[in-house]
DNA sequence: CCTTTGTTTTGTCATAGACAATACAGCTAT
DNA sequence: ATAGCTGTATTGTCTATGACAAAACAAAGG
């Protein structure tokens, strides 16, 4: 019940404080307590625990780490150093293809794998782009983007620029290199450039264009997945409806009936815990009508450890305009057989 | 542990759906069905609470109206048609000033207290939008939003359009006349007018430029407030950085001290519980260094029903552009005494 | 009418134990 | 070697009940 700080010496963070800021449950926190002894909270007057930011410090980068796919039995009870160090070591869980690339380049020397940045255009870039977001020019980065947007053209940029960024972004915050509001400064300035370029896309007149929804359920926050899908897929000329972030599953399904959904698109990060993004998938086949498809994309490694049920699972967002053609020409026959 | 949905019959949501369908907490819904006697859960096999469909509704409903105003002892036990002809009542708790005024209007004449319109330039035109939303044509939402916000002007378009238009479909959302979907799709079609203007905007090229960072804090996934003010200060010149929702306090703080902001600007509305508010802006007050002014604004009741020491409350929008001027004069003066 | 009491309401925190789903490691058979 | 199966370990979440502090309300006083 205290207000998340201590009035006197350092600040202390109530339980329900460091829930939000780290993701981990209440439960969670205080089961870690018992059986892998941290984090230790004192506890204020009223017996409440109190963390000092020493220990929320040390959870944000365990949470990193399992992000990353550390189990909490190995990372829990690490001090602050040891996490730093695994930190830059190579991430452990990936999708199979990647994995397979790391593993193999992995034993080709003993040194540490490389990044797994998937069909890296230009590493020297995306460099320069990780260094403005580390000097908080909002408005240079901005202009950077656009200008990138033009120079490469839409796909392109989607494709070779903006995907490998999220994945070299990704591993920096794993790293701890970059802080949450570096994180969302960095999301803020990409959507000032991707929704202009979105808007700016003309929608398809004919019929045949596929009817896609796109969102995210209510634990995923990020919205930045949905925009390059949006992006490429207007492109590829279907009828796109997002409905923005953290849907909840009832009115995804409503929504898909009102629009007469073709396709219902989801975006994933490695925020959400794996049974949670299964058991969300699972519900909503289970209710979306069958000629609804349901696709699952972005980097959580949930989707890509075992095929899912009448889920598809896209790895690499290039693989989209591909889906859509074969969305189109099984379209078609149906069409053919039943006329 | 089940999977929020049962294999038999009509499906049934676990406690964890529930929880982040509703945003009632765990704590909350045990809570209740012990004092109130609802939500009344079937069990699953594992002994595990199931909610049928129905309660969630009515939970919805509840919810809804606690946005409003109400308190849980006056609406949990009611019945779903009780809660609706509640929710055709007016709005209890709003801003001091409004409230004054349906105070006073109410006792004129025995009708029910009319909508909180603020300043309202065209109800009919709000009625029109309305409408759109509810047929669900995001391209033609769209099209008559980027319309009008050429025909007003970005500011007139921002103050008299899109404010009144907020509030009304917030009230439409309290009385249940849209369904969470048509929210979203309402705030995914606003932003992707706002954005692009936004984007339009030239950076202010003088050095007496306010710095203002826009965020909202953790709990606050609403992202339309933050859009309206970043278009507004912009226009006045001011160099905006916003951060997107949800920023963790302590982030918002480094950020500010990155950034070197002379004011924070968040953005609250009725989802966030008073308590959750006003601490946080406490919190945020201690933390930020006292030359950083804290701006808070929205439809959230907590911000107007007591001052908030060290903390600007703007329950007007249309109030912005006056407060950036009051903060440069200080400025000037400021500098005049010290140089 | 505004302020100051006392009372009720309300959400959250604490405890401890139980369990089902997942992940891992070791074994076997192809 | 690799693929598939099986038993053990791990892990998050759920159950239940009780306690308490802050907020909201109602009533009495200036």
């Amino acid at each position: 019940m205290n207000s998340s700080q201590h009035p006197l010496a350092q600040p202390l963070w109530s339980i329900a404080a460091v829930e939000r800021d780290t993701g981990l449950s209440k439960d969670t926190l205080r089961v870690w307590e018992k059986r892998y002894g941290f984090p230790q909270p004192e506890r204020d007057a009223a017996g409440d625990r109190a963390y000092p930011p020493e220990q929320v410090e040390r959870l944000h980068a365990i949470r990193r780490l399992m992000d990353a796919g550390h189990r909490p039995r190995h990372v829990v009870a690490l001090q602050l150093e040891a996490l730093q160090a695994l930190a830059q070591a190579a991430p452990l869980v990936v999708a199979p293809s990647a994995a397979a690339a790391v593993a193999r380049r992995s034993s080709n020397n003993g040194a540490l794998a490389p990044s797994l940045l998937p069909a890296l255009h230009d590493a020297a870039l995306v460099e320069r782009y990780l260094a403005l977001i580390t000097c908080h020019d909002a408005h240079q980065l901005r202009r950077a983007l656009a200008q990138d947007a033009l120079r490469l053209g839409l796909v392109a940029f989607v494709t070779q620029l903006v995907a490998p960024l999220n994945v070299a972004v990704g591993e920096a915050w794993i790293q701890g290199r970059f802080r949450v509001f570096e994180e969302h400064l960095y999301t803020e300035c990409m959507t000032g450039v991707l929704r202009p370029a979105i808007a700016s896309i003309a929608p398809p007149q004919g019929r045949g264009a596929p009817r896609v929804l796109l969102t995210t359920i209510p634990q995923e926050p990020h919205a930045l997945g949905l925009l390059m899908v949006e992006a490429l897929l207007a492109l590829e000329g279907c009828h796109c409806l997002s409905l923005g972030t953290q849907t909840p599953l009832g009115d995804i399904v409503q929504a898909a009936q009102v629009h007469d959904a073709d396709v219902v698109a989801l975006s994933f990060t490695a925020v959400l815990a794996a049974p949670a993004v299964l058991a969300a998938l699972r519900d909503l086949r289970r209710q979306l009508p069958a000629r609804t498809a349901l696709w699952a994309g972005g980097g959580c490694p949930a989707l890509y450890q075992r095929p899912l049920e009448g889920v598809l699972a896209l790895s690499d967002i290039g693989a989209l305009p591909a889906e859509v053609a074969r969305w189109r020409s099984r379209a078609a026959n149906q069409a053919k057989n039943s006329g």
